[in-house]
RNA sequence: GCCGGGUUGGUGGAAGGGUAGACACGGAGGCCUCAAAAGUCUCUGUCCGAGAGGGCGUGCGGGUUCGAAUCCCGCACCCGGCACCA
């Protein structure tokens, strides 16, 4: 494995070599895991008593936790990881009391696929491919706190994954309040009188389900019978936010069909404003957020009625964020599912009644019957397919534009969506680029109310497209009570919408893109609901003296699948095979005494794991509460800089983006609104981590080949002598170019495997491998080791005299860099400061480098490299490990350099170069510079017409 | 289509509007050695030149500035997100 030969080993026995770099690491892993070297104090509970730690400030670091996959670790893997590590250890050595752990998100999708092609249990394969994962990492030195790991399939944790849904459960959003608030609140406002029950009744008159029913309607997670993305080849139905925007499966990329499925939601969009707006104090790269806010899509606009003509009590309600273009709206569109359509459908077609509007069919009836059926056929990908093709069909009903008091045809059409707005729309032809495509193809009326800008006219016959624009000026909008004309956009949005709201036929109102939160899967592995149900199908929770429900054992675990493109299928959980499980008696404690229930056989998403656990890490062992209120006041509470507290570092990959930390955020502000935690943003600052990139090899079929045998020649590469392709992709097992750490551990050891992740480039920028540069860090390690040990005899060859001054205040520069560098995990730069530091001892200190210049290196680099920095440090005669050792602290007096290079440019190309001291004066400067012989050759007698002088490090002379 | 981010040597990458290419890999050469490995030293953007030196250079085209990889405008290409969201 190693580079070194027997010979080389005789002639230096104490080199570090792989095989010393490996004995180095398991001692010090050994010693930090007897010593608890990681420990982090809590201000009170079991993880005290360190209150000298606890009495510092603290810093919460962490990482997006991972998927204990069977299929072991690449070295893409553990960026995050170290780099947190990193981070985490130098903030240590900065007087914080650090918390830095890792635990494992093991229920889902990844984890049960293993399972189920391994043919083992889930909880057995999870275990071991844990074990594995845990013996991985820990051979890469990460300083976690490991009293606070812990697994998403612990029942001890999941025990309160089970308890904060059912809270969520027990809750309701009062719009009044802004907050969510127990469903106890609600209910008795329905008992008092104070709150008017939904459909008139009084409350006391309701039986058990109408008012479960009724609650449904309110509670933050309800059952309902919806349209959901249905997912045969999985087995499974899923989130939004799952399915990709061909339709398919995030996972495993199967077809998603709608299918209306009674299912379990969260009321995430009760929180579309929050979890919108308090982005706005959060540290995460704008990216993140503004594909947060993109999701949540909050749009202003204002509601509008439209009357029916002829029909006294019937209203088309429309959303728009274009009220200012009210009088342009020239016809209607319906979803094809909106109730109101079968009402407005008259007997038989109006006179005069376009050809092109009735489809065909002798009646408007038929016509709709007719379109509404094959709109519903079509699945979600053909429907986006013809997204340019509209298609749609006249209801035979007319409305009235309530400015201009014109009659407009009612359409139905299948580009609106019944899911977002009222599922009806006004539509703009000339201002709106999708109704003008339909009005071209039905031949609908346009008028032109924003004035072009761009020369085109006001008559849109003429038009190629919609003229959209936010920055214009209305016209033709008048009637005998309102005028717009001459209104930019703004001022007539808000003139209509006053106009509006005077008449009592609309208002200003805001619409979100969110929908709600899909939240049942049909899965084994996964946390079982907390919810039972009686024998008139009511769902009652399970008291949380009951808690946890425990996945039960069962024979099969494995899910119903399906042929990927059946889309007449329906999920089948597993857990509904198990008759003995399902089939309860309970006493739940409400007076009802034991009864009979069925047990709720859906499984929690994978996400319900990762939605709160950061909490958990603050007080893993509590049996009382899910966070003590002192821990979680004391590690994520709201201070100064951080107005909304959380997690100090979270670092992960940016595909989490919307998915997990919406969730996340979701549940943490419902604990936050119910008094259980005092922060209310899970995550202060988020960083992105890039990927570690790996060149994928294939041949002339197309096929990857192992990487690692293919040879380079002039610019070509070749396997077993055929040409191959080179392409930049992920790394993988599949692709045949995975490296594995512990590879790269047994050649050159961990630290230098650290080095080499971090020296690669940005944490946050994506990346290549290569395996041949990492020996570049090796060197680095060797040379320093040499620095400071003798090779042939092990011996310290530190000296005690003191340093010169220029090594001084080159270890200073050092010093200073490095530490912005650390706290901005700009840790390539860091690197790039010791390896000069280094190199600098290496050239001029031949008899033996100054103690007090490789202490303060080894103290530098121990946080990149901690084995190898705690391994110099202990022969250097401490005996106590670094990693609470204060960093060094640079002297602001040493950090510049006696003499700086000043430039001397003469009309901006380098002329002459001068030692000058820093703080030499402009004036000064300025005269040394035009005295200087080169500069003199360079202006040749011209008029010097101006001298710009940066002292001490430019000077620039214009002729 | 819309919204983000990016494009610097053979490679990964450095550069608060002020010496472009730090640091590292790779490459070339020297030293050490019987030899090799390891180590170490020098060179290594590109073109012209024996050399001193000079020209050109941060995707392309403009602009602002004494001075632009960096700021502004336009374009090309690459990556990511959203996609009939009214």
């Amino acid at each position: 494995m190693s580079d070194t030969t027997p010979a080389a080993e005789t002639a230096a026995p104490h080199r570090y070599t792989a095989e010393l770099a490996a004995r180095i690491e398991r001692r010090w892993q050994d010693h930090w895991d007897e010593h608890g070297t990681f420990a982090a104090a809590n201000p009170d509970g079991d993880l005290d008593g360190q209150p000298d730690l606890a009495a510092r400030p603290k810093k919460f670091i962490m990482d997006m936790f991972p998927y204990p996959s069977g299929v072991g670790l690449h070295v893409g893997h553990p960026l995050g990881y170290i780099a947190t590590d990193v981070f985490a250890r130098h903030q240590r050595m900065t007087g914080h009391n650090v918390l830095h752990t890792l635990g494992f998100d093991a229920f889902g999708l990844p984890a049960e696929q293993y399972a189920v092609q391994t043919g083992t249990h889930p909880r057995v394969s999870t275990e071991a491919n844990m074990a594995n994962m845990k013996a991985q990492l820990r051979r890469l030195g990460l300083g976690h706190d490991r009293r606070r790991s812990f697994a998403t399939i612990d029942p001890e944790y999941y025990r309160w994954t089970q308890w904060i849904f059912l809270q969520i459960y027990h809750s309701w959003y009062d719009p009044d309040a802004d907050r969510a608030r127990p469903i106890d609140t609600l209910v008795a406002g329905f008992e008092d009188g104070s709150r008017p029950v939904p459909g008139g009744r009084p409350w006391a008159e309701l039986t058990g389900p109408e008012r479960a029913e009724i609650l449904s309607g309110y509670r933050l997670a309800y059952v309902a019978q919806s349209p959901v993305n249905w997912c045969p080849g999985l087995g499974t139905v899923l989130s939004n936010e799952e399915v990709t925007s061909e339709g398919r499966s995030e996972r495993g990329n199967f077809p998603v069909f709608k299918a209306n499925l009674r299912q379990w939601m969260m009321r995430i969009t009760a929180y579309a404003d929050r979890l919108a707006g308090d982005l706005d104090v959060l540290d995460w790269p704008e990216a993140i957020k503004l594909q947060q806010r993109n999701w949540i899509g909050r749009s202003e606009g204002a509601r509008v009625d439209f009357s029916v003509q002829g029909r006294d009590d019937a209203a088309i309600t429309i959303f728009t964020t274009r009220q200012d273009t009210l009088f342009g709206a020239t016809y209607m569109v319906l979803a094809p599912e909106h109730e109101l359509v079968e009402s407005i459908v008259p007997a038989a077609w109006p006179a005069g009644t376009h050809d092109a509007w009735t489809g065909g069919h002798a009646t408007p009836a038929e016509a709709v019957a007719a379109y509404r059926k094959q709109a519903a056929a079509k699945s979600d990908v053909e429907r986006q397919a013809e997204a340019k093709d509209k298609t749609g069909v006249f209801t035979g009903a007319y409305a009235v534009n309530p400015v201009s008091g014109e009659p407009v045809p009612v359409f139905i059409a299948d580009y609106v969506l019944m899911g977002y707005g009222t599922g009806a729309i006004m539509a703009v032809p000339a201002h709106d680029s999708r109704d003008f495509a339909f009005a071209r193809a039905f031949e609908l009326p346009m008028r032109c109310v924003v004035e072009p800008g761009d020369g085109r006219g006001t008559d849109p016959h003429t038009w190629d497209d919609a003229f959209v624009s936010y920055d214009a000026t209305i016209v033709n909008s008048a009637s005998d009570t309102i005028s717009l004309d001459g209104l930019g956009v703004v001022d007539a949005k808000a003139a209509v919408t006053t106009w509006l709201a005077e008449r009592g036929i609309g208002e200003g109102t805001v619409n979100y893109r969110l929908r709600d939160w899909l939240f049942s899967r049909q899965r084994y592995w996964g946390e079982p609901f907390p919810i039972v149900y009686d024998e008139e199908g009511t769902a009652h929770a399970v008291p949380d003296s009951m808690l946890p429900v425990e996945l039960p054992e069962v024979d099969d675990y494995s899910p119903r699948t399906f042929d990927p493109d059946d889309a007449d299928t329906s999920p089948e959980p597993p857990l509904a095979r198990n008759e003995d499980w399902v089939n309860v008696q309970l006493d739940l404690g409400d007076g009802n005494g034991t009864r009979s229930y069925r047990r709720e056989t859906n499984t929690m998403p994978n996400w319900a794991g990762s939605c709160w656990y950061e909490l958990r890490y603050l007080d893993p062992r509590n049996s009382d509460k899910l966070v003590s209120a002192e821990a979680e006041a004391y590690w994520m509470g709201p201070r100064e800089g951080e107005p909304a507290g959380g997690v100090d570092l979270y670092v992960g990959g940016a595909e989490h983006a919307v998915l997990h930390l919406l969730y996340a955020r979701f549940w943490h502000k419902v604990l936050y609104d119910l008094g259980h935690i005092s922060s209310f943003e899970p995550f202060h600052k988020l960083y992105n981590q890039g990927m570690i990139q790996a060149f994928v090899y294939r041949d002339a079929r197309g096929i990857a080949v192992p990487a690692t045998e293919v040879e380079e020649r002039d610019g070509a590469y070749y396997h077993d002598g055929e040409p191959v392709s080179r392409l930049l992709g992920k790394m993988g097992k599949s692709l045949k170019n995975a490296v594995t750490p512990d590879e790269i551990c047994a050649e050159y050891g961990a630290d230098t495997l650290r080095l080499y992740e971090m020296a690669m480039g940005p944490l946050d920028v994506s990346r290549p491998w290569d395996t041949r540069a990492v020996v570049g860090q090796y060197r680095l390690l060797q040379r320093l080791w040499r620095n400071v040990v003798d090779e042939s005899t092990g011996a310290v060859t530190v000296v005690d005299t003191e340093p010169d001054e220029a090594t001084l205040r080159a270890l200073h520069k050092a010093i200073d860099g490095v530490s912005a560098d650390m706290a901005h995990l700009r840790f390539n730069t860091a690197i790039a400061k010791i390896t000069e530091l280094n190199n600098t001892l290496t050239r001029t200190s031949s008899g033996g480098v100054p103690r007090a210049v490789v202490e303060p290196l080894v103290l530098l680099i121990a946080p990149l490299a901690p084995h190898f920095a705690e391994e110099l440090w202990d022969r250097l005669g401490h005996t106590r490990s670094l990693a609470h050792e204060p960093f060094p602290v640079a002297d602001p007096a040493l950090v510049q350099d006696e003499a700086v290079t000043c430039v001397v440019q003469v009309k901006g190309k380098v002329k002459a170069r001068l030692e000058v001291p820093p703080a030499i004066t402009d004036a000064d400067l300025e005269v040394l510079a035009l005295a200087a012989p080169a500069v003199v050759d360079a202006v040749g007698g011209a008029t010097v017409r101006k001298v710009i002088v940066r002292a001490p490090k430019l000077v620039n002379i214009v002729v």
